[in-house]
DNA sequence: CGACATCTTGACTACAGTCAATACTAGTGG
DNA sequence: CCACTAGTATTGACTGTAGTCAAGATGTCG
């Protein structure tokens, strides 16, 4: 038992997402609840980590790697409609089907839980529930803020916007501010970004671009961008250049 | 005391949003409780309910009207980011303000709850917790299957999702099947629809003209709508005849 | 090195936006 | 009751942005 017990804090305690995920305000008994009920996975880049019409057994969260959230319509065209990252939650408790197929974009190490003891430890494990439902507002308002994006904003703004969410995210990784140069990888296709921003690849490539012959950007190759100015970014992107960035 | 109870039963009793609002989980005495920090407040159609920057002191359940959750850019354009029904709940728990602002589009009837002491209430029932979740995850639902639409639908595409999500919960009330005549009257102005579906207009008043001219929909006047097939409106939404909408 | 994916660029098209004139509707007051 | 006004909606003519189709460039991997 008590090597048990050691076994998950060392798990756990190394765990990159324990201070972000579903599990952040679980204390050691529950810790200790959560890992007779789950498992790793990894999933490589491509894969499809559940579809809409199978059923899924497990909820998730996502420890490393990026996934999509995609809408499919009958004739082809696709939308994604979230990005998953690391400490982001996977399923909905209650449900046993996903509401739009969920493909991993990189190589996924996901942290798995078993659908049905989960949700009886929710059942029992307020505080549980409570960090599920700011995990959920979140994301709401992250999917508000991009209906903004889909809604009005033009090609050049929208890729600009996407930019901007990924130097954002890299900014605070590295303490960096708006004045100072942000680089970043980009772990998306042409054609996942246009999926995101309502686009064709074309559009996307052709706006990307310009924005490099107009200085907003640097591109030392396709998969790596590097932002001069961040201020100028969110100019570009319709935002005010200091607030309004999500994720 | 007696008295008080019997008439909150009375109020709370007679509520038509009992059953699916926060509280539809609520025993008597929770009620009791509700009752003691609950106030109503009526909105005129076009009044603002709540705006991003100022402080916001209470959180409601909406009991009668409609209101729009609206972001705007710094030049004016706007987009709509959600609807609230009946029933639907206003604020964020843990928030002092909203991220967008919430504006009445008819005449809105609020059941008001005091923001502090509701959080407290919140703290100590979990049930509450649950439906709040329930509530927050069908939202973010709603919200990502209208990014589809934004993102990859044609204007007319977008007008008969919009008509199509009306027609369904109409036909929901009245219970009806998709080959009925279902109709429904359009609480929504043109601008309003084309903030919502990120159009002109221009473009929704042509597209609906076009609709009526194909005789996928009647229009008696300007605000109320005659769908003799649903499964034909659906088709024109680009969905599938039978699944897909959701609200 | 060759083969296949992905990405970029160009030429042309089409869908929705813009600007503007006209029609409709509802509300007000003579 | 009609005339007038203001707001809302429709329709037309034209423009512009992003989509489509296609060729060529770049990148990746066996």
């Amino acid at each position: 038992m008590n090597l048990v017990s050691e076994e998950i804090n060392i798990k756990c305690g190394n765990c990159d997402i324990r201070h972000r995920a579903v599990c952040s305000q679980c204390d050691t008994s529950e810790l200790n609840t959560l890992n007779t009920i789950k498992y790793y996975k990894t999933i490589k880049a491509g894969q499809t980590i559940a579809a809409v019409e199978e059923p899924i057994s497990f909820v998730a969260s996502i420890v490393t790697g990026i996934a999509a959230l995609n809408q499919t319509m009958e004739d082809g065209r696709t939308q994604m409609v979230g990005m998953l990252l690391p400490s982001d939650f996977v399923g909905r408790p209650g449900r046993n089907s996903v509401a739009y197929d969920i493909v991993a974009t990189t190589d996924v190490y996901m942290c798995c839980f078993y659908k049905k003891p989960f949700e009886e430890l929710l059942a029992r494990t307020p505080h549980l529930v409570n960090r599920l439902l700011e995990m959920t507002l979140d994301d709401l308002d992250a999917a508000r803020e991009w209906m903004l994006v889909l809604g009005r904003k033009t090609a050049r703004e929208k890729i600009a916007s996407l930019f901007a969410i990924f130097a954002h995210r890299s900014a605070v990784l590295r303490r960096k501010g708006a004045q100072d140069t942000i680089e970043f990888d980009l772990h998306l296709s042409r054609e996942q970004m246009s999926d995101y921003l309502g686009l064709t690849i074309e559009t996307v490539s052709r706006q990307i671009s310009a924005l490099k012959k107009d200085g907003i950007i640097l591109l030392p190759n396709k998969r790596h961008v590097i932002v001069p100015n961040l201020s100028v970014l969110l100019t570009e992107a319709g935002d005010d250049a200091d607030g309004g960035v999500l994720v």
